[in-house]
DNA sequence: AGCACGCCGACT
DNA sequence: GTCGGCGTGCTC
């Protein structure tokens, strides 16, 4: 007879996979795509996925027993299975790293060391020394002890020795225990008890409840309720019903008139909402549809280069219609921030209960319960609303991708492993289920359009906003110019303030542009010039007014705001450059009969921080809203009539080769905002060069102009999408280690790759949280076999470290590093 | 990645 | 003297 072992993968970054042994029994359950629980190590259970059930013992090791089946069925899918294959290799990671990214974290399972007692021995007391004696006698009144009960019973950190000292006296005993994460939402629902169901019965109840009118109360009310609804009441409506208290409800229950139970109810429920049909194309809304219909005829992939408000959604439901009609599944991604409740209202009107939503501010919990849904091919799962991570769950049979707003960087994961794009795993997972990809922005990334134009994706223009609301009007206001003419105020140059004061007038809103937080970024000693900098990182400390605090941007740390130099002790400090702090400042002294608003990582925070500042701004509280990029994403305020960007400057002079493409973009997406109803929006741009290309394309809304313009620099430059780019970063708090570190690779990969090697190179910020950064850049013409290429750097990377004094240092290799 | 083992400085 | 710092090596 054969023995059988199975392959498990483990959520560690480690490349192999590690085989187990199992019982004939348990090969007959097991399938792949299940978890396990498994031993790994000298004492831990961690969670795997079974890859593989085969025959073959390994020879050179002794294969270790599962300690536990998770599953019943599997919650892996192969299709998972083949998309996790490709991205490790593809952003060359472990399949382990995929794996936790993919799964949601209640799936994963850890084990936690249980002490308690040993019963079989009497210990003698005197023999224990005071903290051993003290767990000890802890261990009298309790049953077990976790570890981290240990640590604060002795009061100290590690104290795995002592521990382990009292397991040599044999006064106790370990073991290790693994407890499930997931916990259904359970609601209490409370009924008449069956005795009392007759006329009678319940006439009786309620005499001998005379003297006790609350709780009558609450049977009164129960009893109306349940002859109304029909349906099970739960604690809650009844308490809120009969006005009475859960502790009334509880005394009903313990002189058993009442019985309760629990129901498990789904984390994300949508109140049933009436669903309305689509609604009808325009006439080029129309033609794009049919365009887009019969592109996919050929192709896999197809780029819609649509305006802002062009009316992409109204495309997206009648496409998400007619794959649901097919009966398959269809994932639409959109970048985090957009997905608000805006978007998800919108689309809920037209699918119901068939819309699941799926994004980083869900719970654990939430997350697992779409994730099965998902798998079970649920009713409630047939379109999938998400973020970057939603490519990872498990469809069944998926009709249709949307990516909107396929331009976005936060589609890209770049920390931790895997360093993915969603947008280009999306495209990969619509092959694994031979379904198409479409792709949506109104101000496409280069790569996708030169992607389009080299054929491999489809194109489809839509060029006139929706009910032929007028594109804005842009222009471009020299503030070099009205600095020397002392037209300033502050940061807002005369003709800002003149068109502010006429929007609000006829009672418009408007928003304000500034990619900083912060109040001022820089602050400077004027004396001798000295800044204060983050004691961790190589930057300067912003600071932040409305906590008189100066912050670090990278790392998080925080001080008070000094009131004097640290350097030399003057009072004068001057604040450098400007975040949307000072700009809400100024706004409120300019404009002090009108509310502002501020909208950034500062004013954000929590599960809804944005749905408040959004919906205020909706509901008109708010006539000026100033924020960072963060108002550039897919939000649809009516009423803004004017968008003013205090300084273009700062983005397009960022040292990277995206700078100009990034800030067109920007530029794009933020006049966007401006009059999307009848009325002709209106764009200010503040900048000390107005003759610069960018920004003359973005006043003339010129695509094409600026895409050829980049396109020259990426064949000049060999960037992407001309050529190919992997990052590689080296990490170490010693600054020396780092450099020789990244000379000796830099050196090897030079070997094999000769000019296409770039660097190292400290990143602008050298230093973070005490860690000192350096880069390589290989770069990858198209010819060249990418296979091979990653092959190359492997082998590099294996034998770097394996050189025992670089082996302290942390290698990230990031792949499409854009 | 964790975690154990093992070898050197600062404290009850 | 120990406590605890992190270098090194291993995990089926």
């Amino acid at each position: 007879m054969k023995d059988f072992f199975i392959d498990v993968i483990l959520p560690i970054p480690l490349e192999k996979s590690f085989t187990y042994r199992i019982t004939i029994a348990e090969s007959e359950f097991i399938k792949p795509g299940m978890r396990v629980s498994v031993p790994f190590g000298k004492s831990k259970i961690y969670t795997g996925i079974v890859q593989a059930i085969h025959t073959n013992e390994p020879l050179i090791y002794e294969a270790k027993d599962i300690h536990q089946i998770l599953d019943e069925t599997p919650i892996v899918t192969q299709a998972q299975f083949r998309l996790w294959e490709w991205m490790s290799h593809y952003y060359m990671c472990t399949v382990g790293d995929v794996m936790r990214a993919a799964l949601p974290g209640a799936f994963i399972l850890d084990s936690e060391t249980i002490i308690s007692k040993n019963m079989t021995l009497e210990i003698n007391e005197a023999d224990l020394k005071d903290d051993e004696f003290l767990i000890y006698e802890a261990l009298q009144h309790q049953t077990s002890l976790k570890i981290q009960d240990i640590s604060n019973i002795v009061d100290k950190k590690n104290v795995l020795p002592l521990v382990k000292r009292l397991l040599e006296k044999e006064a106790i005993s370990v073991h290790e225990e693994i407890f499930d994460k997931y916990k259904p939402k359970l609601v209490r629902y409370v009924k008449l008890k069956n005795t009392f169901h007759s006329q009678t019965a319940l006439q009786e109840l309620l005499e001998e409840l005379s003297r006790a009118p609350k709780q009558r109360d609450v049977v009164m009310t129960l009893f109306s309720l349940t002859a109304k609804s029909k349906k099970p009441i739960p604690v809650s409506d009844l308490t809120t019903a009969s006005n009475s208290s859960s502790a009334i409800v509880k005394s009903l229950i313990d002189k058993e008139i009442l019985e309760e139970y629990f129901v498990q109810r789904d984390r994300v429920q949508y109140d049933d909402q009436e669903t309305e049909g689509s609604k009808n194309l325009n006439e080029a809304q129309d033609v794009a549809m049919k365009d887009i219909l019969e592109s996919f005829q050929s192709q896999n992939i197809v780029l819609l280069h649509g305006v802002t408000s062009s009316g992409k959604t109204e495309i997206y439901v009648k496409l998400i219609e007619n794959a649901l009609q097919q009966g398959k599944q269809v994932l639409y991604l959109l970048p985090e921030i957009a997905l608000t409740t805006q978007l998800v209202s919108r689309l809920q009107n037209y699918f119901g209960e068939q819309v699941a939503v799926y994004h980083s501010k869900y719970s654990s919990n939430e997350r697992v319960e779409v994730w099965n849904q998902v798998l079970s091919n649920s009713p409630k799962a047939q379109v999938i609303l998400g973020a970057r991570s939603s490519v990872l769950l498990p469809f069944h049979d998926l009709g249709l991708i949307i990516v909107d707003e396929e331009h976005e960087q936060s589609y890209k994961q770049f920390d931790p492993a895997p360093r993915y794009h969603a947008r280009d795993t999306a495209i990969v997972l619509a092959s694994v289920f031979k379904t198409k990809t479409l792709l949506g922005s109104a101000t496409p990334s280069l790569e996708s359009y030169f992607n389009a134009q080299q054929q491999k994706y489809g194109l489809v223009e839509l060029t006139t906003r929706f009910n032929d609301v007028l594109m804005p009007d842009i222009e471009l206001v020299d503030i070099k110019d009205k600095q020397k003419r002392k037209r300033m105020k502050g940061h807002f140059s005369d003709r800002l303030i003149e068109e502010m004061t006429e929007t609000l007038e006829d009672g418009h809103q408007i928003i304000l542009f500034q990619n900083r937080r912060g109040y001022s970024p820089i602050i400077e000693c004027e004396t001798c010039g000295h800044s204060p900098q983050c004691p961790s990182c190589d930057v300067s400390l912003t600071y932040h007014q409305y906590r008189d605090q100066l912050r670090c941007h990278y790392c998080g740390y925080h001080s008070v705001m000094i009131k004097k130099c640290g350097a030399c002790g003057s009072v004068e400090l001057d604040n450098k450059g400007f975040g949307t702090e000072q700009v809400e400042k100024e706004v409120s002294i300019l404009f002090p009969n009108h509310k502002v608003a501020r909208m950034d990582l500062d004013t954000t925070r929590g599960k809804y921080g944005y749905e408040k500042i959004i919906t205020t701004f909706e509901n008109q509280e708010v006539d000026i809203l100033v924020g960072t990029q963060m108002l550039t994403k897919g939000l649809d305020f009516r009423n803004v009539k004017l968008v003013g960007v205090m300084n273009a400057d700062n983005m397009l002079n960022f040292p990277d080769f995206r700078a100009h493409e990034r800030s067109f973009q920007l530029l794009l997406q933020v006049s966007g905002r401006a009059g999307r109803t009848d009325k002709r929006g209106k764009v200010l741009i503040q900048t000390y060069n107005p003759h610069h290309n960018i920004l003359q394309q973005v006043s003339t809304n010129n695509y094409l102009k600026m895409f050829k313009e980049q396109m020259d620099d990426r064949y000049n430059f060999k960037y992407p999408p001309v050529y190919r780019l992997i990052k590689i970063t080296l990490k170490h708090r010693d600054y020396n280690k780092v450099n020789v570190g990244a000379d000796w690779y830099a050196k090897s990969l030079r070997q094999v790759f000769k000019q296409y090697v770039l660097g190292p190179e400290f990143p602008p910020v050298s230093r973070i949280r005490n860690q000192y950064h350096k880069n390589i850049l290989v770069k990858i013409p198209n010819k060249q076999s990418l296979a091979k290429t990653k092959a190359a750097i492997l082998k590099i990377n294996t034998s770097f470290s394996s050189v025992k004094d670089f082996r302290p240092i942390r290698v990230i290799l990031n792949v499409d590093n854009y």
